[in-house]
DNA sequence: GATCTGGACAAACGTTCGTTTAAATATTAT
DNA sequence: ATAATATTTAAACGAACGTTTGTCCAGATC
């Protein structure tokens, strides 16, 4: 009997990783995109991959295991993103309008990932719900900390936190989100590069939209 | 040997379909919301609908056809939604806020079909692409009509339809989309009921993101 | 009363699913 | 060179998959 590394502990990717395991996990990032992670057989992911089928169960422990990988791989470093641009001590507008924009950067580096994570959030798979909630905590936790918990109360109350960080992840999300479709049935008045200034614009409009609901309360929702 | 109704023109959902009908289409649009359309089996969808399995493939067709009707359902009052709000004679401005205000609600009615056809968005199921990708293009052609069109060429090229219309569709849906996953994981300073003020409140971000993107040009993105 | 039809049923079709096993090979350390 | 570990392999497992088949029945139609 052959035995298996830990793949609980074993990094999802690397340099110093097996090709074997690189190749499983970059198959199965764009497969899973492409297709959805229930959609995409194991059998596929070792046949494109190049390796045997039994491989992907030897380093990954399982299928879940592999999702779990690349929900790792997307949210370890978006953390990382969110800390190191929301602290400091410049005032919220510039550590936010700095964030939105180095999300905007990341989330272009990684879009497949991106999409495996937001199209499996609303989806309850047994072995990945667990997973998916620690990580959102620890989000949620970061804005809270580092913008919320500085805001007025009359302000706080105005924007929930439920509201605002969804939001935010959404709205840098949403090009990398639609761009598959979009390829696919350019719609007329189409503009089709317009990666090296997304992060610029979403910005912009997020800052603009966040501080219009700082200053002002809102109209009574009864005409 | 019995025929089987036409599953292309026969209605998604109405009072006067059959009882079966009905029943399978809504427990359908529960499971796939919840678990995902190809990890929920039809066989599931009947057990828990109280109908026969076989009985998904007479009314639907295939349970690709399934989901398309539950698209269809989906996209059809989300067109007419637009195109109603949209066209007017007033202001740019109070035609998209009032918009954005009319989109929330409608999500806020049907969350769950909301969610299964974000999620299935990026995914090439074969039978589903052609049919997102002609409602995505009418969509995208009843703001460019309606809204994009009506722009100075300076701004239409600040603000690219690629960009803004996704942001629009994601940003309203984001609190739906992300509200399974925060319901199971209740970070701290959480905001339970938002669900009255939610239409205003993202018509308000959105339309304060917009006026800034219309007022002034962005700056260098070099610092 | 005979015929037709929309609706629902149980049963089975062949295929694919994720996973496991045990042997074989490659790599590394002693 | 030898032992130990790491990786790869072919084969098979039971379970679940979407779909098809043939039958049955109540009500409408002739």
């Amino acid at each position: 009997m052959s035995a298996s590394p830990d793949p609980t502990t074993a990094p999802a990717e690397g340099a110093d990783a097996p090709a074997a395991k690189n190749a499983i996990f970059e198959t199965a990032v764009r497969l899973f995109a492409s297709q959805g992670y229930a959609a995409t057989g194991v059998r596929q992911v070792a046949r494109e991959a190049g390796v045997n089928l039994a491989t992907i169960n030897y380093f990954f422990g399982s299928k879940a295991g592999l999702l779990s990988a690349i929900l790792d791989s997307f949210f370890g470093p978006f953390v990382e993103v969110m800390e190191n641009n929301l602290q400091g001590g410049e005032a919220i507008e510039v550590r936010l309008r700095r964030t939105v924009k180095a999300i905007a950067v990341y989330i272009g580096e990684v879009p497949e990932r991106m999409i495996i994570t937001l199209t499996e959030l609303p989806h309850d798979t047994p072995e990945i719900i667990d997973l998916k909630a620690a990580w959102q905590r620890r989000l949620v936790g970061v804005v809270k900390q580092h913008i919320f918990d500085h805001l007025d109360a009359e302000t706080q109350s105005r924007i929930p936190l439920a509201v605002i960080a969804p939001a935010l992840g959404s709205l840098v999300a949403s090009h990398y989100l639609f761009r598959p479709l979009l390829e696919k049935s350019r719609p007329p008045g189409w503009s089709p590069d317009i990666t090296e200034t997304y992060p610029d614009l979403i910005a912009e409009l997020f800052l603009n939209g966040f501080n219009g609901l700082r200053e002002k309360a809102l109209e009574a929702p009864d005409d």
